[in-house]
DNA sequence: AGTATCTCCTGCGTGC
DNA sequence: TGCACGCAGGAGATAC
């Protein structure tokens, strides 16, 4: 499931092959994603340069000059570089088209994921989307007094805490759980009660383990394929995720795994505190 | 206001 | 082998 890594790695993978180039064609043949796609996106991109390749917290963002077309990939998208003549799946949505004969090819099983077009290239920040977004774990904004911060009085579990976008973006279900892990930090400690070396363990963390998922090409799980159709190799070093009842790798207790928020939550309630 | 719950969707694993 | 069921979860919408 794309987390921020994932998202990262499907920019970087599809961005040298159609920054630069002009769109020929969109191709929607199923719009009933999370939100209908714009019936009229092959008219406004159609002609037009996709200046840029980016992503904000989990958004791709594909900036032309008359606005900008966010994606998002949901639980299961993929935004794939195809040869426009490949056979076409069940799930592939999909293609805009590029006139270098290469198309970013989007399939998502579960549609979860969006399409949104943004006609005004300026004025991304102030997209109801976007505006709300904490920073980007890996930016210099993201510190452990920023987090102690917005941690003061808060009655939410910590876990919740951090996956919530307003405090900071990108920090998914798996990455939570890995994290909290790796500070020593119980997943259902009242985020209020968070000290200020503790907010600044939960921050180096949570950064560590990101940039590590990210040079790793992401986290392969059932449906995730890269841009460039490699899958990702970080599953494997997963500590807690998905180990549920297995001995803690530090100190070999069983992990337990409950339900927080209905998300699965898996921890050691020896090593964390 | 801050928190918690609901909702969208399909594929896969499980149990009978 | 087949079928019903539960689960997976990002994040906006809605409800408390």
């Amino acid at each position: 499931m794309p987390e921020l890594p994932e998202v990262e790695t499907t920019c970087r993978g599809i961005r040298p092959h159609v920054e630069g180039h002009t769109v020929s064609n969109v191709i929607v043949r199923n719009g009933r994603l999370r939100w209908p796609v714009d019936e009229g996106l092959a008219e406004i991109v159609g002609g037009r340069v996709l200046r840029a390749v980016s992503r904000r917290a989990k958004y791709l963002l594909l900036r032309f000059d008359v606005g900008i077309l966010l994606v998002h990939l949901g639980m299961s998208g993929s935004l794939r570089v195809v040869n426009p003549s490949a056979a076409v799946g069940k799930h592939d949505h999909i293609d805009v088209l590029f006139n270098n004969d290469l198309a970013l090819r989007f399939n998502d099983p579960r549609r979860f994921g969006a399409f949104v077009w943004h006609g005004d290239a300026t004025t991304l920040d102030e997209h109801p989307l976007i505006a709300h977004l904490g920073p980007e774990p890996l930016s210099n904004g993201f510190t452990g007094d920023y987090l102690y911060g917005l941690a003061r009085n808060k009655k939410t579990p910590l876990k919740s805490f951090i996956m919530d976008a307003k405090m900071v973006v990108g920090v998914g279900n798996i990455y939570a759980n890995e994290a909290l892990f790796a500070a020593g930090l119980h997943p259902l400690k009242v985020a209020g009660k968070l000290t200020r070396p503790k907010a600044a363990r939960l921050v180096v963390q949570i950064k560590a383990i990101l940039a590590h998922a990210i040079e790793r090409g992401g986290t392969t799980l059932r449906d995730f394929v890269g841009g460039d159709g490699k899958p990702g190799y970080f599953a494997q070093e997963l500590n807690v995720y998905g180990h549920g009842g297995k001995p803690c790798p530090r100190c070999s207790k069983p992990l337990t795994e409950k339900r927080l928020q209905n998300r699965t939550t898996v921890y050691c309630s020896a090593c964390q505190k």
